[in-house]
DNA sequence: TTCTGAGGTAGACGTTTGTCTACCCCAATT
DNA sequence: AATTGGGGTAGACAAACGTCTACCTCAGAA
């Protein structure tokens, strides 16, 4: 909910945080108008301009920001989950080995990366709600710029994927295509996470699901059925 | 693009063909003066009380007509392209009697449907702008009706599935969630058919492949993998 | 010590806004 | 032939708006 407490100044965290509630609130970010955002900061009209030339700009740097906050912690994540399963310096086993090991454990990262993601969401709903609020808004600049977001973290999800082995292998491409997809159904999801407190867990499973039909069949797809199917028949 | 050529008296759909333009070229809807979309439309102010309470009067009714619109002609679609691979009037071959038959016959009503689809979205961009925006939007009305849309798409798309079979059977609920998934992704990838033209034929793949992966492994996780392997391994 | 510039405020301006009341037109009922 | 009411306009109003210039404060560089 809040934004780190960073060296920025004062004012410009305020009218940062304020923006963030007023857009999770009652309206959307082009349609707040200055005055009301320097009302709900606590400020004065013009101080706005003391930090941004306009609202794109005002909301580049809460993009930025929560992109920092969050980064980095969900590949982490992904490593934790991953040894949880396989500590780091047990041998490597590969999925022609042991294709049932291998699924277990990518399971195992499907489930807990979920969960984190969904965690973190619900820590901090306003900033995902305008992050996808302006994923599709009016403005061009941020459009894009959330475009990029959603794009590293698909780079992100990916390469981990190949350093994990969390996969049979795939090309480059399909493997990011499939990350894609992921990333932009669970920020999709988030929205849903966000305002149905009452079907989370629901939200959750399918999420998961999603993830493992999506993979799964992209595996089927690449030749690597074979060794999906018998992991799942000795189960 | 434009607005069925309905009963509707001549300010109403002069104004909600402003509202369409305006939303997709400059601001969201919550963020639309009534004098703005008044001027656009060539009308007075006042003009737009007599036909709408507010503005979420307006877009519910933009929301239901471009429904009305799309809707049944997308699932006899779904019919052509399934009869084209197998007519009608030819006998039910079951998927365990001849996988590889289903599956081209799958593959073709996906191919031809997805298609059917972004020729709809390119002709009336301006409809899928407003939806998918106000899907995300800052009016829960809106965003209310929109999610019923889609779920009612997704329950379309379910029944026509199971009722033309075109994939091994699977529970209700679990075939629901895939048509829930790839509708949330067709919306949403139809922004980016929209906004870069350049890309159109890759996108169209992306969808195609995403709609092969989720099915084919949600057919897996079902028990349904051998019948699958049968129809890929004989290619 | 002085100076400077970043951060914040005050007041005023011309515009634009939403909405009100009143009036108009004309096709369809009665 | 008279009446009604849906669709549209005109003008006016206070309120809210973006933005300008001017002024204040105070920490840190000179």
């Amino acid at each position: 909910m809040s934004l780190s407490k960073s060296v920025l100044a004062q004012g410009k965290r305020l009218l940062m945080e304020a923006a963030l509630k007023l857009n999770a609130s009652t309206r959307s970010l082009n349609a707040l108008s200055l005055r009301e955002l320097a009302r709900e900061a606590g400020l004065n009209p013009n101080t706005f301009y003391r930090h941004f030339k306009d609202f794109d700009e005002l909301g580049l740097a809460i993009i930025e920001e929560m992109t920092q906050q969050i980064r980095s912690p969900l590949r982490e994540l992904r490593r934790k989950a991953a040894e949880s399963v396989v500590p780091a310096d047990s041998p490597v086993v590969t999925w022609q080995e042991n294709p049932r090991l291998n699924l277990a454990r990518a399971m195992q990262v499907n489930r807990e990366t979920v969960k984190l993601f969904f965690d973190y969401v619900a820590e901090n709903p306003n900033a995902f709600i305008l992050g996808i609020r302006e994923l599709h808004g009016a403005s061009p600049i941020l459009r894009r710029a959330l475009r990029q977001v959603m794009d590293d973290f698909s780079q992100d999800m990916a390469d981990d994927v190949r350093e994990l082995k969390l996969m049979p292998e795939l090309t480059q491409d399909s493997l990011y295509d499939i990350a894609e997809t992921i990333t932009r159904e669970m920020f999709q999801l988030s929205m849903e996470y966000i305002e149905q407190p009452e079907r989370r867990e629901q939200i959750c499973i399918k999420a998961e699901k999603m993830i493992t039909s999506l993979t799964m069949g992209s595996a089927v797809l690449h030749g690597h059925g074979a060794i999906l199917m018998g992991a799942l028949q000795t189960e």
